[in-house]
DNA sequence: GAGGTTGATGTCAGTTGCTGTCATCAGCGT
DNA sequence: ACGCTGATGACAGCAACTGACATCAACCTC
């Protein structure tokens, strides 16, 4: 490789995350983002595929361990107790980063493209998630409607986990949330 | 007003709709749509505000029926009967134009800047719902997953509706897709 | 250790999505 | 006739991205 300082990605993404908090996303250009991190502007699109990707680096982690857990679940299991514990076991990378999880949760809430950006992660975490309960021997749409409901309840287990002074985890929140649901249809 | 050809905003929806049909979203430009409706591409952005959102063109008509029915719904009834007959009464203006429904989805789903949108029009619309049972009472977090749960539904339901041979109405395939929630969760 | 290979970066020109601004022009009421 | 209004055309300009080519350090091979 050519001589580089350590991690560009990482920079780029650390100034991203800055430069949207300080001053907004519109107010942003991909130069600004690019010479914050000391790279030129070309280099950032090499890195990411476009300005709203940038805050969304961890989320092809979250879908593998997702997508293994569903696959490595007992064999009995019914699929809405899979996609609990599924859910679950992607929050080990997370639980440690509350701060930053928020700061990007604030950005994303600001701004309409990167809510698209998010929920077309969500969306892609429900389609993996499908068909693992699919080759798991779910048949259709239980297996697509159970992954739908998975990812809703990770979602709003993850909201409640970044509001102001919740004490929970983020697991313990997901596991709420999956209670509530299921008292929804009782 | 001044002198126009009528429905100049239907005439570039539709020009759109064929062109993205024709050679894809990214050979579509601004321009071309603009050519083909007969006003320049400065009016394309007057009446839509992006390139995406000249395909959604009623979405904003489903959240209003949605919301209409949550707000109409028998006093005692549970969120997620609630969530069911909501979907149910914005399909009305669906149900008849199957066809384009389906030119519709097949563009959408050939391009991932198009399915954010609609996932953003599914998201808007369960936060609509969510505030609607909230308004009827019901706490949170179970309005939230109540309102994704019936979003989920209506997008496994219309997703049923467009395969090709089916036979069965929106609101039957709507139905069913509730039914089939629920049998998760016994 | 000369030379070729590789992978990340810089440079630059170009397309396209989208916006701000001003002029025009048809109808409408007075 | 007069001015007002709402939709449009004309045009300049910014910023998001892309493709093509050059560079340059590290590494590999002989």
């Amino acid at each position: 490789m050519g001589r580089w300082e350590p991690d560009a990605a990482g920079r780029l993404a650390r100034a991203a995350l800055e430069l949207y908090s300080e001053r907004g996303f519109d107010q942003t250009t991909a130069l600004d983002i690019a010479e914050r991190a000391g790279v030129t502007e070309r280099t950032f699109f090499r890195h990411f595929a476009d300005k709203r990707e940038v805050l969304f680096d961890g989320s092809s982690a979250l879908l593998n361990a997702v997508v293994a857990s569903i696959a490595a679940a007992p064999e009995a299991s019914k699929p809405l107790d899979v996609m609990g514990q599924a859910m679950q076991s992607g929050t080990a990378l997370l639980e440690e980063r509350r701060d930053h999880a928020r700061l990007r949760a604030v950005a994303i809430a600001a701004h309409p493209s990167l809510q698209e950006r998010e929920l077309l992660k969500m969306s892609t975490l429900g389609e993996a998630s499908a068909e693992a309960l699919r080759a798991r021997g779910v048949p259709s749409p239980a297996a697509e409607l159970a992954a739908d409901a998975g990812v809703a309840v990770f979602g709003r287990g993850f909201e409640a986990w970044i509001a102001p002074g919740e004490t929970r985890t983020l697991a313990e929140c997901i596991g709420d949330a999956l209670a509530e649901l299921r008292r929804l249809t009782a």
